[in-house]
DNA sequence: CGTTGGCACTCGATGATACCGAGTGCCAAC
DNA sequence: GTTGGCACTCGGTATCATCGAGTGCCAACG
């Protein structure tokens, strides 16, 4: 464990690095307030700060550098709970106030709102369908073989699939597997299809191609994350290939969800370089929370940035957006 | 006019400048293929090919690279038509043959099909609802004062809005005013429902504020954009600060679709450089096709890349692309 | 007269060298 | 245990020479 001079050493030199991105020498150390020791003290503290594997030396008669070690400390142990500045308590107060429009809307904007409160890139994801309530299931005919499920979830979420038909199906028809659709689904959990109505009616093969689809969650990432702020990310780093890289798993949602649900599945908040364990991301680290809705979890938010990202302010922000998020979204939901 | 000779010198400039993105000199393009002067005449040419604004020198001795009335003077009349590669060729089939899904998926696919293509971001822009049919309408409470609106569109897209009451709105009202909804609505394009219905009925509360929403058109870029492949965007920049410009712009959704429908109202497939009027695309080029659905003019795609990004390929990627789009997005149409 | 080889010249890129200074480790003194 | 002093390290910056790709110009050539 960690003296109490030498954690306060260690801070300072966290701070400083995430606030200069340069290595932090002894005597910026020493200036430090809190610090009241010489800067000789402080070298000796840094030499075993070092061997211990908190602090790292690019090169001899440098100064030092947080590891992912001298990160997680910090984040554990020395992280003031850091308020977010008022301006930015306000600003999110008066978004979620005024916030309206659909379940998607809402979240597209809170990336945005996350981004511009951490100046990181955004991710949040939606709920899974999953629990929610079925509310409204509606058969649409485009053309002749094509139709459209469009099922509306108690969440207000709107899932839409294709269905494509290997005969010519009427209207009559249609609508009639709509009705009976209707009457399977509306009310019941999107997860409680999957164990059939075990009805011995015979069931049309139209209705049948539905309810697989429902069943399906097929390209069940597609419409549930939301990412912004990737220009704000890719400022924080200097070479273009390490943003190449970023952008790439960006780019690929079900990886995102993946290592969001892993961070959170670890029990942890945050994930520090290859804490992360993508590759990739070796430079970044991600702030996760999740969000609930009712009491129940229903998804995702996070922000990602460089490893040298400010972790207060950052979870701060993500902490204060999911319980703003969560209260918004359990609003209003007492009643039908 | 440029002599016959000093359009192969330019061709050649541009080229091997896109191949290489170094300053060409006069021996390399001595060297090329179709060249048959001597190095001294090329550099005569060149000479001259600067004095008239198509190549620029970074400075004295150094090769030159091609100014944007260079590019652009390439691609009006050096491109030659340049086919896809087979092997791009077949994968285009492929994939419209065995694109399946809604107008959505198939929208944001296709853009991940110009990136691979083209190795520059790709940006799908889907049909305006305007002129598309309302093909269904439905109101579904979500709760007390919430409700929200699905419309399905004939081309396969599903637009939805929340609504939010003053008062608490019960079933029997809301699905009243849904089926006044779809009565006005079903069977008449978006754009119709602006000239009100001048029906001397009084309009309950619900039902004005549904068709509101519908003319309303609110967030109309959100859901009509589909960007991928921005990380082989960054790629081709060597500067942070460049990339990150640039997906800001990327971010601004309605600034890219402004630029898209820009740059085709003027007649264009390509715009180069400053021709975007966007300021921070000064180093782009974006290269667009329009996509029609039954002969109507229907959405835009586009390859976004560097200046010296490899037209003809582009051309050809987003004309193909453009084209099999079309007729996938055509078919079965005609019933219904 | 357009084309070409020859040639002096330019100037960025590359590499060697020196220097500076922030930072270190160590040690003796407090 | 802490501190000031001090010699040492080493990356960053600046200076300078060198190299070579490329140029412009010119005289000669068919």
């Amino acid at each position: 464990m960690l003296d109490e001079r030498k954690a306060k050493v260690l801070r300072a030199v966290v701070e400083e690095y995430i606030e200069t991105a340069q290595p932090v020498g002894s005597g910026h150390v020493a200036a430090a307030p809190g610090i009241n020791v010489s800067a000789a003290t402080v070298r000796n503290d840094m030499a075993v700060l070092e061997q211990e594997g908190y602090l790292h030396q690019p090169h001899t008669s440098a100064g030092r550098v947080p590891t992912e070690k001298g990160y997680r400390f910090f984040v554990d142990a020395l992280g003031r709970p850091s308020e977010l500045r008022s301006v930015d308590a306000d600003q999110v107060r008066s978004f979620f106030a005024s916030a309206h429009g659909g379940l998607e809307t809402m979240l597209s904007d809170t990336s945005r709102l996350l981004t511009h409160l951490t100046h990181y890139a955004a991710v949040v994801v939606g709920p899974e369908k999953e629990t929610a309530v079925v509310r409204s299931v509606q058969l649409v005919g485009l053309s002749a073989r094509v139709a459209l499920v469009v099922v509306v979830l108690s969440n207000g979420a709107v899932d839409k699939h294709t269905l494509e038909f290997d005969e010519d199906v009427d209207d009559l028809r249609l609508s009639a597997a709509g009705v009976r659709l209707a009457g399977l689904a509306v009310g019941h959990p999107v997860a409680e299809l999957r164990d059939l109505p075990d009805d011995d009616e015979p069931m049309d093969a139209v209705l049948a191609a539905a309810l697989e689809t429902l069943r399906g969650g097929e390209r069940p990432e597609q419409d549930r994350v939301f990412i912004g702020g990737t220009s704000e990310m890719a400022s924080a780093f200097d070479a273009v290939g390490t943003v190449a890289e970023i952008l790439r798993i960006l780019e690929h949602h079900y990886v995102v969800v993946s290592l969001l649900d892993d961070v959170l599945g670890r029990g942890l908040n945050v994930a520090i370089g290859t804490e992360t364990g993508i590759e990739p991301l070796a430079d970044c680290s991600v702030v996760v929370a999740p969000y609930t809705v009712d009491g129940e979890n229903a998804g995702t938010i996070g922000v990602l940035g460089p490893t040298r990202m400010n972790y207060p302010q950052a979870l701060a922000a993500v902490a204060v957006v999911s319980r703003r998020l969560s209260n918004r979204l359990s609003e209003g939901h007492q009643e039908r």
